[in-house]
DNA sequence: TAATTTAATAATGAATTCATAATGCATTTT
DNA sequence: AAAATGCATTATGAATTCATTATTAAATTA
């Protein structure tokens, strides 16, 4: 049957919305790069808009803190310094820590249902040794946690966050060694989100997010002092 | 003497961003009317600016969660609702937590000092009966303590999630009874950052928090039962 | 008289234009 | 030859304009 009841409303998000989510994701992916300035006029071009809507992206992704604009010279994007990492992480912790209880208190059977799919796809990329796909499904079950939690507040302050560090999070390659320990760690997550032990499961995620943590300092550490080129 | 050397650099920031922070101002304030549309072409008047960084501002404030925008229909004021207080409260509370603890860690005295000074004259707000000048001393006592924690970034995202409620908070009337309550569990935050008891005072820190978030909730409450008239 | 349609008005979204600040280059001066 | 100054070019910030969409008021019809 094709009533109108169930029919979803039209909904274009407005060219500024659209522009920065673009924006974002080509920072997260690197095409634009850390410290480099972000040319205005030619993205223009390249994406078919005007000045107007990029600008307003452009502000609302600095208000985030993924973009430095400069008065006059312009916006440049915001490379993850280690002092900021340090800040950030303790911050991630905490409202992953809220997540895992909020997870234990108030996640649906399907919701955990997803969480498990996800693990396990992940275990799969990792005996494949597929370290993108394996990031991917990574993050969905972080992802799929907050989700659970249900706190949408909670998961928007947490995924703003977790924008900034990703990058550096994706480019810190892991060791063999490292990588099977955080395995590990999420058989360990997925356990206690199973058996709703909030106390346990908020411990586990900070503590994996501790140790990713190290990972990414190490790499930050080695960044400086290889510097890769700059022009 | 006088060298070149302590001259600081002029930083004029950009029309937006000063029409960020007025129009925040604005809607903490209640200039601004939670629900009502913001009237985009008469502010570019009163503010004496064009349209431009006005809609800039606006997207800035509505990626902030403080006005909702409307495709083709502008901008209106985010109202509240017992949802969302319900969301930001246990984050604030994440948040007020790791505070404390950062805060035991790493104040310095100096730091410590300001808190004390501000503490006193809250008091002297109490004593005097005199709500807003208590509720102007209360919010500084809480961001010196962020302050005293050396996370920028804790300060800034608790910062953000505090204005939504601001003005709730504000508008809820404390009882009496209450506002003795409060005052004594602010003698127990002092005491604990004293003898920088960090469980202690992260632990008081989210009660105190949850005492507040009762108040406003019941706030809330009275205010559906008894809504304001609209136009 | 009430409801529905149509037209007029107001306001928003996006593009364009204009003004101003910054950068690079050439010329001049020491 | 090196440094500094002035000029030209380029890019950004802000205002204005144009086109589209929503809201209202009015008019017509049932």
């Amino acid at each position: 049957m094709s009533t109108l009841e169930n029919l979803s409303s039209i909904n274009r998000p407005s060219l500024h919305e659209e522009l920065t989510d673009r924006l974002r994701t080509m920072i997260v992916e690197g095409v634009l790069v850390a410290g480099e300035k972000v040319p205005e006029r030619e993205l223009c071009e390249k994406l078919g808009v005007s000045r107007t809507p990029m600008r307003e992206a452009l502000k609302v992704l600095a208000a985030d803190g993924l973009l430095t604009l400069q008065p006059n010279r312009g916006a440049r994007v915001r490379a993850i310094t280690l002092d900021e990492l340090e800040e950030v992480f303790p911050l991630m912790g905490a409202l992953e820590a809220l997540a895992g209880e909020l997870a234990c208190k108030n996640a649906t059977e399907k919701q955990l249902q997803a969480v498990r799919k996800t693990h396990k796809a992940m275990l799969a990329c990792f005996k494949a040794s597929d370290m993108p796909g394996y990031f991917r499904y990574n993050q969905q079950i972080h992802e799929a946690i907050l989700n659970a939690a249900g706190n949408k507040t909670l998961t928007t302050t947490y995924l703003s966050l977790a924008v900034r560090v990703r990058r550096a999070r994706y480019l810190a390659n892991m060791s063999q060694q490292r990588w099977q320990a955080a395995v590990d760690e999420h058989e360990l997550i997925l356990s206690a989100l199973e058996t709703r032990d909030a106390g346990k499961l908020s411990a586990i995620l900070k503590q994996h997010l501790e140790n990713k943590f190290a990972t990414v300092r190490q790499w930050i550490l080695n960044q400086q002092d290889n510097p890769p080129p700059q022009e």
